[in-house]
Parts: C-alpha cells; sequence; structure tokens
DNA sequence: GTCTATAAAGCGATAGAC
DNA sequence: GTCTATCGCTTTATAGAC
C-alpha cells in the first residue's frame, strides 16, 4: 500500500491528472489520494501549503510543458514546421481529445479568481506565439491575430464538446478543420506561383 | 434581512446564477446563501433533495430557454431568420460573453458524471438542430453537420477563452466570424443569380 | 519519506419554532 | 415561507511516530 516516492517531479503528473478528473473544489484529499495512492502525509511532505499550492505548480508544470514544446517552437522555429508541430503535439498533448485542458477547466469555475495570471497567460501566450508564427509565414498582422485566436478557441470548444458528449472524435475533426484552414491561410498570403 | 420569495420561478434565476459564479461543487450552501440571499431553510423548501436536485432544476430550465428560444426556431423556422436569430439570442443570453454557459462548465469537472444525460443532449439536440436549418437552407448534409459541430463548440471554446482572459470581445468576434462563415456557406450552395 | 491520530472548521441535511 | 439550532460527516491542516 505505501507507494514510495522520492521526487516532487514524480508526484506533480499524478495531481495534475486528479485535479484534471476532479476539478479544484472537487479535488478533496481523499479522492487525490484514493487516485493517486499518494497519502495524505505525502501530498502535505511535498506541497506543505495545501491544495493551491499543489494547484499552483500543476499549472506551473502545464505552462512549461507548453512553453518548450508549443510556444517556443511558434515563436522561433520555421513557420511552417512549428505549425505542423503544433497540431501534432497538440493532439497528443489532449490524448485526441480524452484529456481535458486543466486551464481552460479552471477558467470555467470559481478557481479562475485564485488563479487569474497563470490562466491568463496560458492563453494569451498561444495566441500571440500562433499569431507571429503566421505572420512570419506571410500573412498580415490583422489576420493572423483573428485565426490565432480562432484556433486556440476552437481547440478549448473542441475539448469541451469531446466531453460533453463523450466523442473524442469531435475534437480530432476540430484539429484536422483547423489545419486545413491554416493551410489555406498560408496559401492565399503566398504569392502565386 | 429576510427575503420573501413566493415562487420558484424566482428562486431558480438566482441559484443558477450561484452555479455559474461558484461550479457545483464550489457551490455550498453557504456561499449560495450570500451571493443569492436566500437562506438554507428556504432553498430546502424549494429544493427538498437538496444541492444535486437544485443542480438538476437548473439544467432543466436552461434547457426549456434553449428549446424554446434556439432550438425550434432552428427546427421549425425560415432557416435564414431562424440563423439570424440564433445569433442574436446566444449573444443576449451569454450577456455579449461576460456569463459562463453552466453546461459547458459541468462538462469539464467531475459533474458530467452526474448530469451526464442532460449535458449531452444539450449540445447534440443544439448541433443537430443547427445542421438540420442549414440543410433546409440548401446545404448538404456533410457541410452542415460540419459546420453546425463547429459553430456550437466555437461558442463554447469563445465564452471559456472570453473568461479566461477577461475580454468579452472575443466571443463576440467569434459570433461575428461565424455569422459571416454561415452567411458564406449559404451563398455558395445558392444557385447562382 | 510515509503513515496515523487528531484538531478545528465547514459541509449537506433535518427538525421545529415562528 | 423563512429562520435558527443542531446532527453527523467530511474537509483541510498539523503533529508526531516510524
Amino acid at each position: 500500500m505505501a507507494k514510495i516516492i522520492r521526487e516532487k517531479s514524480e508526484v506533480l503528473p499524478l495531481v495534475a491528472e486528479a485535479f484534471r478528473a476532479l476539478g479544484y473544489e472537487g479535488a478533496s484529499f481523499s479522492r487525490i489520494t484514493k487516485l493517486t495512492g499518494i497519502s495524505k502525509g505525502s501530498l502535505f511532505h511535498f506541497f506543505p501549503n495545501g491544495k493551491e499550492q499543489m494547484a499552483a505548480e500543476v499549472l506551473t508544470e502545464i505552462n512549461n510543458w507548453f512553453v518548450t514544446n508549443i510556444y517556443e517552437p511558434l515563436e522561433t522555429g520555421e513557420p511552417v514546421a512549428a505549425l505542423a508541430l503544433m497540431w501534432a503535439q497538440t493532439g497528443r498533448y489532449f490524448h485526441s481529445g480524452g484529456r481535458v485542458c486543466l486551464v481552460g477547466a479552471f477558467a470555467l469555475d470559481a478557481t479562475r479568481d485564485y488563479f487569474q495570471a497563470a490562466i491568463h497567460d496560458y492563453f494569451t501566450r498561444w495566441v500571440k506565439a500562433l499569431a507571429g508564427c503566421l505572420e512570419r509565414a506571410g500573412v498580415n498582422a490583422a489576420q493572423a491575430e483573428a485565426f490565432a485566436e480562432h484556433a486556440v478557441l476552437s481547440i478549448q470548444g473542441a475539448l469541451l464538446l469531446a466531453r460533453a458528449t463523450g466523442d473524442n472524435a469531435v475534437f480530432q475533426r476540430a484539429l484536422a478543420r483547423l489545419a486545413v484552414e491554416a493551410e489555406t491561410l498560408l496559401a492565399c498570403q503566398r504569392p502565386p506561383g
């Protein structure tokens, strides 16, 4: 029964999945323990300030993942490749629609007020990074900004609808549609020939 | 201090707003009382089965609103007018992006399991009604279905992003974009001239 | 690093006075 | 129809044994 874990890096992903499954308010220590196998004592050992610290560190870890795997490639990489990478990584990260976006879930309930800055930054940086990538590919600023917002919002809405209907294909269709729309946007902007 | 309310129809909208603000798990009786001014005693008078009944009746009331104001016009009304009505009603209902979709919020946390049927029906009926409307306007079935899913998912994503960034304009832009896309879809399908 | 015991507060829900 | 008091239970959090 005793689960031996030495580093916080091993417990953070487990806690993150518990928050995903239960929400912030729904994630009591007893339920987290039941889901992860980590006892209350261990949880307080890693997070002395309790639940709020747990959620804050989970959000930071999520943000770090997106920075290295999505934002930075979009901000500095070759545009077409970075875009292709984003569709692929986004699909993988959200388990083809079977995994909830924790930041999005937190944005929808009262939790937003506790983690306002992290939630705000997660979305605005995603939109900004994507818009910048499109601009570097030749799309004008207004269109780039509009499409970036449209894409990020569609990903979130698709995850929500997939979860609501129990049909992951909703998310996969939305991602495929966005990829085609991006392709079209780039093709139109490119000089003919 | 004593707030006198005679009918459930007066208390339901207040309770709904409390759930919107707090989420299901976050909506304790003390917090609901603080937000709505309705005491715990009164709440149990109207909802003898407690919180679960409260949320269930709120979801039913929301569904009823959508049936009469959005689904039925889409299902039986003149297509172009019904479509225009939907954009307008959706914008109004969600307070131009300042109001969360409770069904969407419930879909994202553990609450989904309690109200699975209501959440599922809300979204599938919206998609079906919109797709049917587009078909009656001459759009082929596959395209109608795809756009309907895209529209509903975009509305939910836009509400989420608006709340996350604190910028209602995100929602208004998404709604405007959808209206244009729908217009284009209908125009392409129509015989020329 | 993990577990158990325990304290203090808050929870949903009930009963009964008014 | 509303309010207060109260019951069990669960919650977060702490302390200390191992």
